[in-house]
DNA sequence: CAGGCTTCAGACCGAACGTTCTACCCGCTA
DNA sequence: TAGCGGGTAGAACGTTCGGTCTGAAGCCTG
């Protein structure tokens, strides 16, 4: 009783609405403008907090990189995990993963895919910045991966390296270039791997 | 004679030998190390120059960067002259190309795409380095559509597209997984998109 | 030899960087 | 009511940022 009334009340304000805010602020600020290109400054005061919560709630800048890329993550993870639970076969899967990153790469505020870019600011191996983003793009591949061997079997590691790649192309030039064109580009290629991929090992089953 | 001579000369130092000095240094650490992030006393430090000379050659640090990325769009376009002259038939000349991009994926010191990297870190469209971001691309663009189109003239556009959009991916991740499967996910992927191409329209003479 | 470049050496500028600090206030729970 | 944690406000830390300036060497050409 006390302690349900209590809960609701502490999941609002537990996370601390101060720190919710500078989060939110912060991640829109580093992706449409880059990590090392903003300081502190200007995201405490678009955030409109005072230097002293920013460092209450976050040892340094670079601990609001890693969890803000760490919110990113979660968020590709949801929508990923959403597209799967939707599909019944794996190749359905597949293209709903794919139109969901065209859908991304079409939305108006669309920088390319925050982990590229930060690994572009974030060369060195040992960073923790660094290592989030190679954790990411594992579990995507690992994911791909499961879902490829569940199309065929065989190459399964290969068809899902090439669905990567072309993801990453797609995110890396769809601000550089007209983001339909991209799109269209990206959606054919994938549809044409799916499909050559399904041919092999047709009777797996 | 005296011209003979002195041209000699003055096409060594007229380029002033300190001012190479810093292009190529500078150029490195870029790469390397990212743009932001690296500082112009860096940079004067390991070029063994003074601040005032960099500034005689240089008007602002931003200079610096479009004068590197200039010099990187240099050489690439060298590369790709180069191997479309080497070659007798331009379905030969764009695996020769993906074998340029290819090697230069397995080098030690790769760290992505110069112009993607620095897409990353200036995403004003109207800065001068997004703007030289953008002219490379799309002479690169051009450049395939060409040879695309000598393979096949049907939608050598959208074949284009597609190995910028391969290369694009090779590039931003062969510095975060295996440099040798990415190489081989990309030739293998960039083979198959010139076999289909060519089974296009196959008698267009 | 004189004149004109280039480079060196280094002080200096204001601003912004990431970070720490003190001091006070407010609302909650004990 | 007392205390405590999260918040505000703002000064200050030392460092680095990009950029300017002065002044004196060196060096080739006229």
């Amino acid at each position: 009783m006390t302690r349900g009334t209590t809960d609701t009340r502490a999941s609002e304000s537990r996370p601390s609405e101060a720190r919710q805010r500078l989060l939110s602020t912060a991640s829109q600020i580093f992706y449409a403008d880059g990590i090392h290109a903003v300081g502190v400054d200007r995201i405490i005061a678009e955030a409109k907090v005072t230097r002293a919560t920013f460092y209450r709630h976050f040892p340094s800048k670079d601990d609001l990189v890693v969890t803000y890329l760490r919110e990113v993550h979660q968020m590709d993870r949801g929508a990923i995990t959403a597209a799967i639970a939707a599909n019944a076969t794996a190749a359905d899967a597949l293209l709903a993963i794919a139109d969901t990153i065209a859908a991304g790469i079409k939305r108006p505020g669309f920088r390319g895919c925050a982990f590229l870019n930060a690994a572009a600011e974030f060369p060195d191996v040992d960073h923790p910045v660094h290592q989030q983003i190679i954790a990411h793009r594992q579990w995507f591949l690992d994911t791909l991966t499961t879902l490829m061997a569940q199309v065929a079997e065989d190459s399964s590691d290969a068809a899902a390296r090439h669905f990567v790649m072309l993801r990453d192309g797609a995110m890396a030039a769809g601000c550089l270039f007209n983001p339909d064109l991209i799109v269209d580009t990206f959606q054919r290629g994938v549809e044409g791997l799916v499909r050559i991929h399904g041919q092999r090992q047709p009777a797996e089953r």
